[in-house]
DNA sequence: CAGTGAGCGAGCTTCCGCTTGACTT
C-alpha cells in the first residue's frame, strides 16, 4: 500500500515537474530536431508562427491614439497559447528562439507578452542553422529582444493594414463590391497588366537572318558541315536579295579565327524564389505545388527550410559537399563557395535550402518527393564544385562584302566542372547553335556553300509571366517574402484579377530566299506563334482597377514602392525614426487620396460603346458590372429593360467588337430535341453548356455555341453519360442501405448514406469486398458527425471554409 | 455548378507575413 501511494505521489509530481527550460521556435520540425540537440532539461515547443495579429475586422488601429495596434489571439491560436503559457509558468528559463528578422522579433516580442513572461527569466537567442554547434552557441550568447526590430515589424503590419482597408473599399464603391487591393498584390497585377499592354502595343518588325551552309573536308578526306551565320540582320527582302545575287561569284575565305577559353561557375545553392522557377522549367511543377512538396520534405527531414531568402551553406554542409563530390567524382571537381545574397531586403533567417544530409543522393518517398529532391540535391552539390572550363572559337568567312561576313561559333567543353551534375535552365531559350567546328585554317578558301538561305524573321512581344517567373521579378523588386510568393501568386487568381491560361498560336506567313546551285528560289511559307502555356492574363477587372489605382495612388501603386518604405522600416530598426512618427507621416499623404478618390461622381467601370444593335436600333455598350465583364443592349434609364450578355473568356472589354457582342445575345439557343425534351444551348457561369431534361452539360471549347448542331450535342450527352457509368467502380447492398465504391477527383473512395470515405493510398479499389468497406467506414465513422459539429460552430468559420472549398474546386475544374 | 447584370439598402467584403494541418469527390 505504501509502495503504492509512493508510486502514485511520484507519478502526479512527474507531470507537473519544473522543466528547467522552455525553448519556443517558429516551427514544429524545427522544435523536433532542435529537442534532439539540448537533451532532457529542455522542453522545444512550437509558436506555428505568429501567435497574435491585429483584430481580423475591422481596420482595429486606433488612429486617434498614435496608430496604437489592436491585437487579438486568433481561434484557432487559443488552445496552443495556453499551452504555451502553461509550459512557461512551469520553466525556470524561457528562451525565444524565433527567427531573426523582423517578424521573429515581433513573435518573440508578442510571445513574452502574451505569455506574461518576466525579463529576468526570459533569453531571446537566434541561429541562422539547425545544427547542434549553433544552437549551443545561440545559448551561450543570449540577448534581449530589439524592441526597434519590433518596431519596425509593427510599422510594416499597421502600414498594409491601412493600405490594404482604405483601398479596398474605395474599389468596392468605385468598380465592384469584394475587390482587394493591398501593397503587395496590387503591384503584382500592376505587373501583368502592364505586360498585357506592352504585347498588345507591340508591334512586330521582321528582318532576314542570313545562314550559309558549307561542306568542309578535312585532310583525312572526311566531310562536315559547316553552319554560319551573318551576326547582322538585313532590313528588306530586296537587299537580302541582292546580298545572295552577290554571294553567286563570292569566293569564301576564312579571315579569321579566335579561340577563347571561358570559364562558368554554377548557380548559387536554393532559395525560394530560385527553387520556384526551377521547379517550374525543369520539372513543370506549380508554385503551390513545389512548396507543398518541399514542405514534406522538410517535415521529413529530408531538406533545409524552405522559406528562405538567403543562399548562405552551414559551413557542416559546404564540408559535407566537399567530401561527397571529391569521392565520388575526384578532388579536381570540388571547390567550396560561399554566396552572398543578391535579392533586395534579403533578411537571411535561415540557410538556403539544401538536402539535410547531403550525403544521401536519394530518398525514399513518391515520384514527385524525388524529383523535387535530386533538383536540390543537384543544385547544392552543384554549387561546390569547380567552374567549367570551356573553349570558344570564333570563325569570321569573309565573302568579299565590306559590311556583311559569316560567322561560326563553335564551343568544345573541356572541362565539364559543375555541368556534369546540373545546369540552371532559362525561360524561353532559344537553342543556341553552338557546336563543335570542324578543322579550320585561317586562309583558308572554302568551297561555295551548299546553301545561303535568307529567312523572314520577327521580332517577338516581351513574354507573358508565368507563376515562376512572376515570383522572379517580385523578389526583384523586393516585393513580397519566400512565405508569400506561393499565397500572392494564389490570391491574385482566386481574386479573378489573373488567369493562368494557354494561348493559341497565330499563324503568319513569311518569306524565304535560297541560293542553290546558282538559282535563287523564293518561297512563302507559314508558321505558328505566339502559342504559350500556362501563363498569367489579366482580367478586365484587373485592367480596370488597374488603372483606377494608378491615376489615385501612383505611389502605392509604383513599382519601387516596396523598396521606398523598406529603407524607412529600416530607419526604425535601426532606432533613428519612431514607428508612429513614420506611419503618421505615410498617412498623412495617403489618407487625403483616399478621400479625394472616394468623392469623385462616376463609376470606373470599363465602359467602351460599340456601336448600335441593328435590331433595336437601341446602343450596344461593355462594362464591368456585379459578375465580371458583360455587354449590354440599351440604356438603364430606357423604359423598356436593357439586355444583358457575359463576355467569353477570351473575350476582353478593350478588344471586343460590335459583331462579337451582338453575337452573345443570339444564346440561349434551342438546337433541336433529343429524347422527347429540348436541347437548348446556353452560357452560365461556367461557360457554354447544354441544357436538357434539367440537366446541364458542358461544351468544350472546341465546340462554338452558336453553330453546334443537334447531332454533336446527342455526343456529348451521351459521352458523359457512359463517364457516369465510369464512376462506379463497385456497388454493395449492406443490409438496404446502399454502399458504393466511387472514382472520384481525389482518386477512388466510397459513399454511403451521402458521407464519402477516405481509401488508403494504393489499396486496389476494385478488389475491396464489402467487408473491406464496412470496416473503412466504421474506422472513420467518427469523422462524419464531428466535421458537421465544426461547421456550425461558428458562422464566420464556416463561410470561409465555404469560399475555400468553392475556390479550390473552381481550379481543379480548369484542370 | 448553370441565366446574375440597374437601383433600393442591410450587412458583408478587404491587407501582409509567420506557421501547419484539415479538407476536398
Amino acid at each position: 500500500m505504501k509502495d503504492f501511494l509512493f508510486f502514485f505521489a511520484k507519478k502526479i509530481l512527474g507531470t507537473v515537474k519544473m522543466h528547467k527550460n522552455l525553448v519556443i521556435v517558429e516551427s514544429p520540425a524545427k522544435a523536433k530536431t532542435i529537442g534532439k540537440f539540448l537533451g532532457k532539461d529542455f522542453v522545444v515547443k512550437s509558436s506555428y508562427g505568429h501567435i497574435r495579429d491585429l483584430k481580423k475586422s475591422g481596420m482595429s488601429i486606433n488612429l486617434d491614439n498614435n496608430y496604437e495596434p489592436i491585437y487579438e489571439i486568433p481561434d484557432d491560436k487559443k488552445e496552443l497559447v495556453d499551452d504555451l503559457i502553461k509550459e512557461a509558468k512551469n520553466a525556470e528559463i524561457v528562451w525565444l528562439a524565433s527567427d531573426e528578422d523582423r517578424e521573429g522579433e515581433a513573435i518573440a516580442w508578442h510571445l513574452f507578452n502574451v505569455l506574461k513572461l518576466k525579463k529576468e527569466n526570459t533569453r531571446r537567442i537566434v541561429f541562422h542553422e539547425i545544427t547542434k554547434t549553433a544552437i549551443l552557441h545561440a545559448i551561450e550568447n543570449p540577448r534581449d529582444i530589439d524592441d526597434n526590430l519590433v518596431s519596425a515589424q509593427q510599422a510594416r503590419r499597421v502600414l498594409d493594414r491601412i493600405v490594404g482597408f482604405e483601398l479596398s473599399p474605395v474599389l468596392w464603391k468605385k468598380v465592384r463590391p469584394s475587390l482587394s487591393a493591398g501593397r503587395v498584390q496590387s503591384v503584382t497585377v500592376r505587373l501583368i497588366v502592364d505586360r498585357e499592354k506592352e504585347i498588345q502595343n507591340f508591334v512586330s518588325e521582321s528582318s532576314f537572318r542570313i545562314q550559309a551552309i558549307f561542306t568542309v573536308v578535312d585532310s583525312k578526306g572526311k566531310s562536315s558541315t559547316l553552319k554560319a551565320e551573318l551576326p547582322q540582320r538585313i532590313k528588306t527582302e530586296a537587299e537580302a536579295r541582292a546580298f545572295l545575287e552577290k554571294c553567286k561569284n563570292a569566293e569564301f575565305k576564312v579571315s579569321d579565327i579566335s579561340v577563347k577559353p571561358i570559364k562558368r561557375g554554377p548557380a548559387a545553392p536554393f532559395i525560394t524564389s530560385t527553387l520556384q522557377q526551377e521547379a517550374a522549367r525543369k520539372l513543370g511543377f506549380s508554385v503551390n505545388m513545389t512548396m507543398s512538396l518541399a514542405q514534406q520534405l522538410y517535415e521529413a527531414g529530408q531538406i533545409t527550410y524552405m522559406r528562405t531568402d538567403s543562399v548562405n551553406l552551414s559551413d557542416l554542409a559546404i564540408n559535407t559537399a566537399k567530401k561527397v563530390i571529391s569521392e565520388s567524382m575526384g578532388e579536381k571537381y570540388s571547390q567550396p563557395r560561399r554566396f552572398t545574397a543578391k535579392a533586395k531586403g534579403a533578411q537571411e533567417a535561415h540557410e538556403a535550402i539544401r538536402p539535410t544530409y547531403i550525403e544521401n543522393q536519394t530518398i525514399e518517398g513518391n515520384n514527385n518527393l524525388q524529383k523535387l529532391y535530386d533538383l536540390v540535391w543537384k543544385r547544392t552539390i552543384a554549387s561546390q564544385m569547380a567552374d567549367a572550363e570551356i573553349e570558344r572559337t570564333t570563325v569570321t568567312i569573309d565573302c568579299g562584302d565590306d559590311t556583311y561576313k559569316f560567322v561560326a561559333d563553335g564551343e568544345v567543353v573541356k572541362f565539364d566542372g559543375f555541368l556534369k551534375v546540373y545546369q540552371e535552365s532559362k525561360e524561353n531559350s532559344e537553342d543556341s547553335n553552338t557546336s563543335v567546328l570542324p578543322p579550320l585554317n585561317k586562309g583558308m578558301i572554302l568551297s561555295k556553300p551548299k546553301e545561303i538561305d535568307a529567312t523572314e524573321r520577327f521580332t517577338q512581344h516581351p513574354p507573358r509571366y508565368s507563376e515562376a517567373s512572376l515570383v522572379h521579378k517580385l523578389e526583384e523588386l523586393g516585393i513580397g517574402r519566400p512565405s508569400t510568393y506561393a499565397p500572392t501568386i494564389s490570391t491574385i487568381q482566386n481574386k479573378e484579377y489573373a488567369e493562368k491560361r494557354d494561348l493559341e498560336g497565330k499563324k503568319r506567313n513569311y518569306q524565304t530566299l535560297v541560293l542553290k546551285d546558282n538559282q535563287i528560289t523564293e518561297t512563302t511559307e507559314t508558321e505558328t506563334y505566339g502559342a504559350d502555356r500556362k501563363k498569367l492574363v489579366p482580367t478586365d477587372t484587373a485592367i480596370v482597377v488597374n488603372e483606377f489605382l494608378t491615376e489615385y495612388f501612383p505611389d502605392i501603386l509604383d513599382y519601387n514602392f516596396t523598396a521606398k518604405i523598406e529603407n524607412k522600416f529600416d530607419d526604425v530598426a535601426e532606432g533613428n525614426m519612431k514607428w508612429e512618427d513614420m506611419i503618421d507621416d505615410f498617412y498623412h499623404n495617403f489618407h487625403p487620396l483616399v478621400e479625394d478618390a472616394s468623392q469623385i461622381s462616376e463609376r470606373k467601370n470599363g465602359m467602351r460603346k460599340l456601336g448600335v444593335d441593328p435590331v433595336s436600333g437601341k446602343e450596344v455598350f461593355v462594362k464591368i458590372a456585379r459578375f465580371g465583364a458583360i455587354a449590354q443592349i440599351g440604356a438603364t434609364e430606357d423604359e423598356e429593360k436593357p439586355r444583358f450578355a457575359s463576355l467569353r473568356k477570351n473575350q476582353h472589354l478593350e478588344t471586343i467588337t460590335l459583331e462579337e457582342a451582338l453575337d452573345l445575345f443570339k444564346l440561349p439557343r434551342t438546337v433541336g430535341t433529343y429524347e422527347d425534351s429540348e436541347l437548348v444551348v446556353a452560357v452560365g457561369r461556367f461557360g457554354p453548356y447544354i441544357k436538357h431534361n434539367g440537366q446541364a452539360y458542358s461544351l468544350a471549347k472546341t465546340y462554338d455555341p452558336l453553330t453546334v448542331t443537334n447531332e454533336e450535342c446527342i455526343k456529348i450527352i451521351e459521352a458523359k453519360r457512359e463517364e457516369q457509368k465510369n464512376k462506379v467502380i463497385n456497388k454493395f447492398d449492406d443490409n438496404g442501405v446502399e454502399i458504393e465504391v466511387l472514382n472520384g477527383r481525389f482518386g477512388p473512395y466510397i459513399a454511403k448514406d451521402g458521407v464519402n470515405y477516405k481509401i488508403a493510398k494504393g489499396t486496389d479499389a476494385k478488389s475491396l469486398t464489402l467487408d473491406d468497406c464496412r470496416k473503412i467506414i466504421a474506422e472513420q465513422a467518427d469523422k462524419a458527425p464531428a466535421k458537421k459539429a465544426k461547421a456550425t460552430k461558428t458562422t464566420k468559420a464556416s463561410t470561409k471554409t465555404a469560399a475555400k472549398t468553392k475556390a479550390s474546386t473552381k481550379k481543379s475544374a480548369e484542370k
